[in-house]
DNA sequence: CATCTAGTTTAGAATGATTATAAATTATCT
DNA sequence: AGATAATTTATAATCATTCTAAACTAGATG
């Protein structure tokens, strides 16, 4: 995806294609790989990939703003930072909590048996399965 | 369960039963059934039913200790709160995301048709499996 | 039973992630 | 080009959680 792409899909989703959010496309969306990143990784990758600065402020906005849009997907991981990952296809997580690592696991790899009945009243709305593990020692 | 058991329950663990750990005990124990709650919700339940008051350290002192000795289980569910549980038995949950609400899935209910692979050199440590659910319109 | 010591509690300060604020800037429309 | 609403920004505010260091206490020892 280039530059050009990014201006047009920010275009029609409503999002004004401005320098500081065309230059998160870059970071988030220019690599062959998708990634995980918290706030404070993706900062740092602009400080280095730039000259100019975006404000911690403009970040939040923008990931919020790309969340809200699916075009990231928040990760619930750990209760003290928030993953965000740029795979927005369904999958699921390992999680190394020794190391704060997450790794993804294709949506076919893991298939529930048997989906239990949700409460009454409720519908579901998508089931996350995080394998926790450890480096062996 | 009552107070003398909390007594030789935390002794037999090696924390001393101090008046907060045991109050502590009766509001997380005493009841017929488990239930979810962050520190905050503690602190409240604490307020109501007793006249001296714990200090925040010490509710958050304790339920980290309960939480290493097992006692209670940390539910990794979002990422502003940490929520705990007083039902310690492998289980899952489903998540309201619109009201919050946690609510138990008996272990037997899920079940995956394969378990993958770990990465090279990770040990599986535990399976999350979090339904999110929506309150129907 | 008095004393000692390590384990606990405590209020308040410190931290760190996130959100709010309100003024300055900018994209887009006419 | 000018008007307008969206966006950016630095900074302050918030909120959960952790840290600190002093006061307190359970349990061990003599």
């Amino acid at each position: 995806m280039k530059n050009q792409d990014f201006l047009t899909k920010l275009r029609n989703s409503g999002l004004r294609p401005t320098k500081q959010r065309l230059k998160i496309c870059e970071v988030l969306f220019d690599s062959e790989k998708t990634f995980h990143f918290t706030i404070n990784d993706l900062v740092k990758i602009i400080e280095k990939n730039t000259n100019e600065k975006i404000s911690l402020a403009t970040v939040y906005n923008t990931i919020h703003a790309f969340n809200k849009k699916g075009y990231v997907k928040e990760v619930t991981i750990s209760n003290d930072k928030t993953y965000f990952d740029t795979n927005t296809t369904s999958h699921h997580h390992f999680y190394d909590l020794r190391t704060n690592e997450l790794i993804d696991i294709d949506s076919e790899k893991i298939q529930l048996k048997h989906v239990p009945q949700p409460p009454k009243g409720k519908k579901i709305n998508g089931i996350e399965v995080v394998i926790n593990v450890k480096e062996e020692l």
